[in-house]
DNA sequence: ATGTTTTTGATTGAAATTAACCGCTTTCAC
DNA sequence: GTGAAAGCGGTTAATTTCAATCAAAAACAT
């Protein structure tokens, strides 16, 4: 057994199960103590692991870029208990779409990692993100709209089409009982359109502030999707509960 | 058993195993294990194996590790010349696709902005700073790979396939007489070849520690694009110049 | 055939890697 | 708290692997 390999295989148990414990190690690779602590020690100093009592565990720089992007942005606490619950109804083998979008953004922290899953997605921000936290991604093309950094065009919904979604989610502007769901630009309205169609179970996520709003264009009716929530008041809970189902996350 | 049998016999099984064994090497090839550190060490300097302790592996896994901050440091003077020279040849109306990778990227700040260009990519940090600049840009769709921020797969390949370029600018690891241009990982050396086919005028983008290397992925030959590069000694220039254009960019 | 260059194999001391051992610290159950 | 068990870093000696050297063998040109 090759130091090389006994590195590829620590670093890839690491990547798995997040924790490696020294006599597994020494078992499984059938070498002594001395042999696993060098190894875990050289790895330590390349900045590929830190090291516990008792083994090692893998770390984590992601989530400090993600605090720097999340600046700027407005209801943070709620689309983070918005993100949390969406992501809770992600399972094993799902194949899903998360639309560009600062609300949606957030939920991919709480993604479950360890699972096996695959995420379409038209948002820059989200690909480099979801990448980074080792999920297998694939992104949309078509042309990039400035502003939000989403892919939009022919070409991209060209391209969901030929996908079938378990779930997917999808960020909003507008939620009104009279005009469904709006939002500002037709182009993305398109793109949303043509991901919720290849959904079994698609999802708007929207912070109270969207309710009773409306937008240019529209992407769909209120009964084609539900509605993931946080901080909404009790009189728009009971009126959109008449149309479709809201999850509300709560603290 | 001749030398070059032995070394095809060792990168062949460096491809399908990741990692080799001097004295399995030494038992399978029946030569004495003098020919075979030679046979490696030879390797090593042609840029196609890592030399370990007790054997050699794949250079493959190694070139991931180096993320792409950690690249854009080096030969930052040489890649923006490049980057001048290479923009510098992109005229009014010009449909061009820029490949992904951190040489590529410094030419898109000097692009001729007041111009009427459309630029394909399938790099997000291109895509990204193109439309900040306010360039019509189209990001290719398919599958992200994590290290480079690269857009892979056959999607992508079909998606390069519909379109014609006036020009492509492709960034490229090793250019080589006898191996042409290639790279480490096979499925961005595809990407690029479609890129290369749908174009007119085709340009790779190479520093001058890229001349003489030679990487697991066989791009095209020598003489079917032309090199744009800067800090080139006088040997490589007139050697290289024999087979392809050579533009060099100087201060 | 002769001399030259290239390739190969064997030998060497140096360097790297390893397992085992030691005394010490941390952790955990009671 | 207290003791046992597990985990820790450091040292050691044996083993393996390394690079360098040199001479024999093969390939080559003249």
């Amino acid at each position: 057994m090759l130091t090389a390999e006994r590195h590829d295989y620590i670093l890839n148990k690491l990547r798995e199960t997040g924790i490696v414990r020294l006599q597994e190690l020494v078992n499984e690779l059938n070498c002594s103590e001395s042999t696993i602590r060098r190894d875990l020690t050289y790895l330590e100093t390349k900045g590929l692991l830190k090291r516990i009592h008792g083994g090692a565990k893998r770390l984590y720089t992601v989530e400090e870029e993600l605090t720097i992007k999340q600046k700027s942005v407005k209801n943070v606490h709620e689309k983070q208990l918005i993100g949390k619950l969406a992501a809770s109804l992600v399972t094993d083998q799902d194949v899903i779409f998360i639309d560009a979008g600062t609300t949606t953004l957030e939920m991919i922290q709480y993604l479950p990692m360890k699972k096996d899953i695959t995420v379409v997605t038209n948002g820059i921000h989200q690909a480099t993100l979801l990448t980074d936290l080792g999920i297998r991604t694939y992104l949309v093309g078509g042309r990039l709209k400035n502003t939000t950094k989403a892919i939009i065009g022919a070409s991209a919904i060209a391209q969901i089409r030929s996908y079938q979604f378990n779930k997917c989610f999808l960020g909003i502007n507008g939620i009104d009982t009279e005009f469904g769901f709006t939002t500002p630009d037709p182009e993305e309205a398109a793109v949303k359109h043509a991901a919720l169609r290849q959904s079994a179970h698609p999802f708007f996520l929207a912070d109270y502030s969207k309710f009773e709003k409306v937008n240019f264009a529209k992407v769909c009716d209120l009964d084609d999707a539900a509605i993931i929530t946080a901080g909404i008041n009790e009189k728009n809970r009971s009126r959109y509960q008449k149309f479709t189902t809201v999850l509300e996350a709560k603290e």
